[in-house]
DNA sequence: CGGTATCCTAACAGATACTG
DNA sequence: CAGTATCTGTTAGGATACCG
């Protein structure tokens, strides 16, 4: 399921964003990202162990999809930048939302330990 | 990463997040408990293609995350129930804000095809 | 530097049969 | 009904080597 053609309107909000983000390293891309350009090496190092090979299949489809936008600078050594699309920043809420969840959720195992 | 040890304390909420839903049935499957309580079968319908494998091992999986309580009533022929915990239901803002965030990528779809 | 191509193994899906 | 057990493909992931 992890890249659906994507035209699945009709469908329920949740499987569009299974559809989008699932497959783990996604959602761990796009958080580095909402934090501005980052070049595939430094992706490479935030996004812990990912392997080479996922994290380009990765920005492909995040690409494809239309949430990151991919710039090439013809020099050498190449220079490769990556940046969320207006679609892709607009998952920002989304982010936060998990960052509340998360505060709500390690206060709770907190409270459960003690 | 399916199931890391929990207590990935002191990492980043999405690595959290990750760690506790990614696996593209889990974010299926609480999407459906935050309607209410269902069986089994009825899981294994409204989650569509779910091999009753995945099915149950997830389930097991979101159980021991304490995210998802399981009541099993001894009476023939068997009925069991998942709902979810406090916690899994705690989830329902974040479920919010990804409604929100399809309802703006349907627009926008929408608005390029035009 | 930012990738492909290749090989190999581990994880998952699907079907079927069986059980309390 | 709600599973477990088993067996068999497919697919995803990791390691390594190489390239423009």
């Amino acid at each position: 399921m992890t890249n659906l053609p994507l035209p699945q309107t009709g469908s329920c909000p949740v499987a569009t964003t299974v559809s989008l983000l699932s497959s783990k390293w996604k959602l761990l891309i796009v958080r580095d990202l909402l934090k501005g350009t980052k070049r595939y090496s430094e992706l490479k190092q935030s996004v812990a162990s990912v392997s080479q090979k996922r994290l380009t299949r990765s920005l492909r489809e995040l690409e494809q999809d239309g949430l990151v936008l991919r710039e090439v600078f013809p020099v050498i050594p190449p220079r490769v930048e990556y940046r969320l699309s207006p679609l892709g920043d607009s998952l920002r809420p989304l982010f936060s939302a998990l960052k509340d969840w998360d505060l709500m959720y390690l206060d709770l195992k907190q409270k459960e330990s003690s």
